[in-house]
Formats: C-alpha cells, sequence, structure tokens
DNA sequence: TCATGAAAGATGTATATGCAATTAAATTTG
DNA sequence: CAAATTTAATTGCATATACATCTTTCATGA
C-alpha cells in the first residue's frame, strides 16, 4: 500500500504541484483563449475586465492584491486595454494612488464575451463534474493561502 | 439549496475554471521560483530538466507534448537553458527532427535543486493535506483531458 | 520644519506563453 | 519521378509574469 506517497525520491510532473498547475493552466487558457477570440480578448483581459464591473473602481493595489498578480505585472497587464480604451486611469487625492475603472467600451466588449465565456466555462465544469470541479477550486483556494503565507 | 449553482449570471473570479487556476499558478509559481533561487533555476526550468533527467533523450515535439506547451514556447524556452549549457540539441537521421537531452552540468544543477524542491513541494503537500492534495492532481488531470480533447 | 522612512507606481531586464506565418525536410500521390 | 501534402521546427508579433531598482508622494517624528 504505497498508493498516496507524497514526497518521491525523483521529483516528477506526476506530482510536483507547481509543474502540474503550471501545464493545466496553459492548456485551459488556450482553450478560453480561443473561446473568447470573437470577443476580441484573452482569458486574463476577460478576468481583469469582470472584476472592474463587478467591483466598480478600485485602487490599482488593490486590484492587484485581488488579482494575486504582483503590482508591476498589473502595471504592464493595464496598458493593452488601456490602448484600446476598455479602462481608465484616474488619480486620486493621494497623488501616489492610481483609480482604475471599466469603461462603457470596457463593458460592451466584456457583455459581447460572457456568452463565450460562459460556453467554455460550462464545459470544464461539466466535464470536471460538481465533486471534482468544487474540490478542484477549494484546493486552489488553499493553494493560495499557502503561498499567501509565506 | 444553491450551494453548487456552476453557472451565474455573472463571470466571476470564485467560478471562473481559468481565472482561479492563473492566479493560483501566478502565486504558487512565485513560491517555488523564490525556493529553487539558490540553485539558480525558475519553477519552468526545473520541470523542464527533470523531465530529460526522468526520460531521458526525447524529440522536441514529444517533448512539448508532454509538458503540454505549445512547440513554439518550447523552442524559446529551450534558449535559457541552452545558454547555460544545461541542455544540448542534436539532429535526427530525420533532418526535421531535434533530440534534446540534458547534459552534466544540467544534471548538476538539477541534484543541487532537488532538495530546495522537496522543502516548498512538502509545504504545499502538507497544506493541503492527503485528500485535497489528491483532489488537485485528479481534477487537473481531469481539466487536461477536456482541453486536449477540444 | 525638515529629515527620514514608508507607500504606490513605473522602469529595466529576463523569462514564459502562443497564434499566424514561414522554412525545411519527408511522405504521399498522380 | 514530380507535384502536392504533411510534418518539424523557427520567426514575427503581442501579451503575461515578476524581481530589483528607481521616482514620486505622503506620513512621522525629533
Amino acid at each position: 500500500m504505497n498508493a498516496t506517497r507524497q514526497t518521491p525520491d525523483r521529483p516528477d510532473l506526476n506530482v510536483c504541484v507547481c509543474a502540474n498547475l503550471r501545464r493545466a493552466t496553459r492548456m485551459v487558457t488556450q482553450a478560453y483563449d480561443a473561446a473568447l477570440k470573437p470577443a476580441g480578448l484573452r482569458a486574463t483581459q476577460f478576468t481583469m475586465l469582470s472584476v472592474l464591473a463587478g467591483r466598480g473602481r478600485m485602487r490599482q493595489s488593490d486590484y492587484a492584491e485581488f488579482l494575486g498578480m504582483d503590482g508591476t505585472t498589473l502595471t504592464r497587464n493595464l496598458q493593452p486595454l488601456l490602448k484600446k480604451q476598455w479602462i481608465r486611469i484616474d488619480r486620486d487625492d493621494d497623488k501616489r494612488v492610481r483609480l482604475i475603472s471599466i469603461t462603457r467600451p470596457g463593458q460592451r466588449v466584456l457583455d459581447k464575451a460572457v456568452p463565450l465565456w460562459r460556453t467554455v466555462q460550462s464545459q470544464f465544469v461539466k466535464g470536471l463534474g460538481t465533486e471534482q470541479w468544487a474540490g478542484l477550486l477549494g484546493a486552489l483556494a488553499t493553494t493560495l493561502d499557502i503561498a499567501r503565507a509565506d
């Protein structure tokens, strides 16, 4: 009985949490990117716009924290959205702070993307089944907690 | 009773399979990168070397397939490893094919990285617990199957 | 008040990712 | 056998990711 051996002598794609996450993320992102393509945005951009649509104007730092994204990554990820004028950046009274919000064109492209998202999303949810799906979200939340506790 | 509602009206970071995967992967990769830093390699590079160490010389296309990585991504990801001479690329009789293998220096840096990997890996395995850990790997395998079936 | 330190973002550099299109080599087919 | 097709890998372009470092602005305390 050695079915749940946890740290084998050999590091192995089959057990490495990071390698498994990265591989799955690559493939899943390809699927979401392809599905969202007719709307003209990528998976990351869809997520970023959804957050703004759901939560309203946010401080850039809170936005990064919520996305679990490094601040410098967020700075750069804002650029494609800005160029397409899907978001706007306002200054706060505190001149260091930037406030990010979705624009009307941003909301329109998001609305156009939602049905496409729903299709690809339900493909994965159905394929996983309720149990594995809930398990996945739970496990991902746990890994987030572990990483954030570092 | 609506605890397992699967496709809400609003796309939401809290349910999007892709967004959750990407966010968790960002944070987990940061942890693995930091842990492996003393050995001088990144999480992706560690994975790529591990695969070569475990499976021996591989055709580049098989290598990409195994990693669930687009061929063009693999082409570029080989470059940092080549520059550091951790891998070598040989030609096949079929002149289109490239055969990738790990070098002695590559094996040495990998050996140095393994204990570091073991530490960070066990941190996540312990934090998840046996059940969630197995569930995570299972669910990731399922998402891979779904994405590959496209 | 002003020096000091902390907080918020941006920049330099490097890696990671993949689609569209291309090049080169092998295979199939007329 | 020659043309057409398929296969393997690379290149052009764009996005995604983050560490180290820098600039700007604010808060704080002697």
